[in-house]
DNA sequence: TTTTCCTACTGACATTTATCATTAGCCATT
DNA sequence: AATGGCTAATGATAAATGTCAGTAGGAAAA
């Protein structure tokens, strides 16, 4: 954990992503619009905040490769993660090895802040999907930015009520949906993640058994419901990958 | 909705609540020793900030009969509610009537906070558990003493974030144990909720659609289960009213 | 090229859980 | 005390899903 690489910090990256993450999350509450106008007056405000800018000067950069740990369940957290580039699941592990992914990240996105907020050990684990360079930034200067400035407080409680806000709708879903509705939401969720603005025909290499544990139910199964899927002409599926073929199907399944 | 009484409101109330919170949350971690110390001198902090007293000067009370809602999902909030007496959950809405309780809540404890953080409509219903007095703090209010000081923002995000832990933790837990364990994860949450300190022989009047909506599965199938629980000598059943006989093996099952 | 290993896939089956239908019990009102 | 209405309980059954065991295929290593 010690080949870390020094470089220039500047705080408005991670501004960038809390916006950038409440953006998404109001995007989908159709109201992104609206929002927009208040995050460049938000960002502009920021960049004139002279002690702001000052705040942190290094971070420190890391690659890892694909399944490569980046933080582990029950260790202390020194910091927070901010992908540059690459993808990171975090999971939470059930007795005996089944696990349930609770975040899914990519370059842009920070992660590994509730344990550090929390002021307690790492609850779940965070591991690289591929080869990925995820840079640190330490606790000091993650809290400084965040509880400096009453605005960037209001901002970041904003962004985790949100999370709390889809962990909720996520609850109702687990409890009273089939396997056939979350596996296909489980797609749709990584289909939202993953794919590039613009990208047409997206496809993704994503093992059977992530996709299990992000719809919390067994492997056997999922695998099952993606042959149906793929019958259904939802999806392809061609060695590991899988290409979306209808994405509004896939979001708008009956049952 | 009008028929709110207005009475003096003293701020020092809300932030015992997150305290309240805070303090529950770290006991089950067994952190408590340690925090009550910071929480004592947080509150004598608190209490000298001259600032934060006359931040505001009334709150509106209303009594709510049993099974009545407070709010709705879909209605925009206007601020947040604090239970002076009585029982309150929240519950979620899924296709066609089936709920999934997400809060519990009692005397001292506040709710409500989630959409108002958000800026959205609630994504949820609150309704009294109880007859129940709740009284209702302003969105102004609750704003400016949430972000006037660094202070209360960091201690107000660490309660979220406990938050934020907790579902996940309900979410692994939903996807991976038997309705057996999550019955009994209810019976033990209901306890944790509104057994009082020091009671004995605890007992509880709740519905058998509530236990079924809070472990996240059938009425029938939670009434089978806690017949099971009876045989087995860890629960009676007196008419509607469940008294627990054995906490810790409902908190430790096997499977 | 062969071998090895890991993942995807398939089949058979057991188990769990939901659903539908019905009965029993309790409390409140008349 | 009788009636009505709601909740709890039980039974029978179907449906969904998990588990175990085994096969296939493709990529990496030898």
């Amino acid at each position: 954990a010690d080949d870390y690489v020094t470089k220039p910090f500047d705080d408005i990256e991670l501004l960038n992503a809390i916006e950038s993450r409440l953006r998404k999350s109001d995007l989908m509450k159709k109201e992104f619009s609206k929002n927009v106008e208040g995050l460049n007056e938000f960002i502009s405000s920021a960049k004139g905040m002279e002690d702001l800018k000052k705040l942190s000067e290094t971070r420190e950069i890391k690659t890892y490769k694909k399944k490569e740990n980046i933080y582990q369940e029950g260790s202390y957290p020194r910091g927070i993660y901010f992908v540059n580039a690459g993808k990171v699941k975090t999971f939470k592990t059930h007795e005996l090895g089944k696990e349930f992914i609770t975040g899914l990240y990519k370059e842009g996105d920070f992660f590994g802040y509730l344990a550090l907020m929390e002021e307690t050990k790492y609850i779940d684990t965070a591991e690289a999907l591929d080869e990925s360079e995820i840079c640190f930034i330490p606790k000091e200067e993650f809290f400084s930015l965040i509880f400096r400035n009453a605005e960037v407080s209001k901002r970041f409680m904003k962004m985790i009520s949100g999370d709390l806000s889809d962990k909720e709708e996520q609850l109702l879903k687990l409890a009273y949906n089939s396997v056939r509705k979350r596996v296909a939401e489980a797609l749709v969720t990584l289909t939202n993640r993953y794919k590039k603005d613009g990208e047409t025909n997206f496809s993704m290499n994503i093992s059977r058994e992530d996709i299990a544990n992000l719809a919390g139910t067994a492997t056997e199964t999922t695998i099952r419901t993606l042959s149906g899927f793929k019958d259904e002409k939802l999806i392809d599926i061609k060695g590991g990958t899988i290409a979306i073929l209808d994405y509004e199907k896939l979001a708008n399944l009956r049952n």
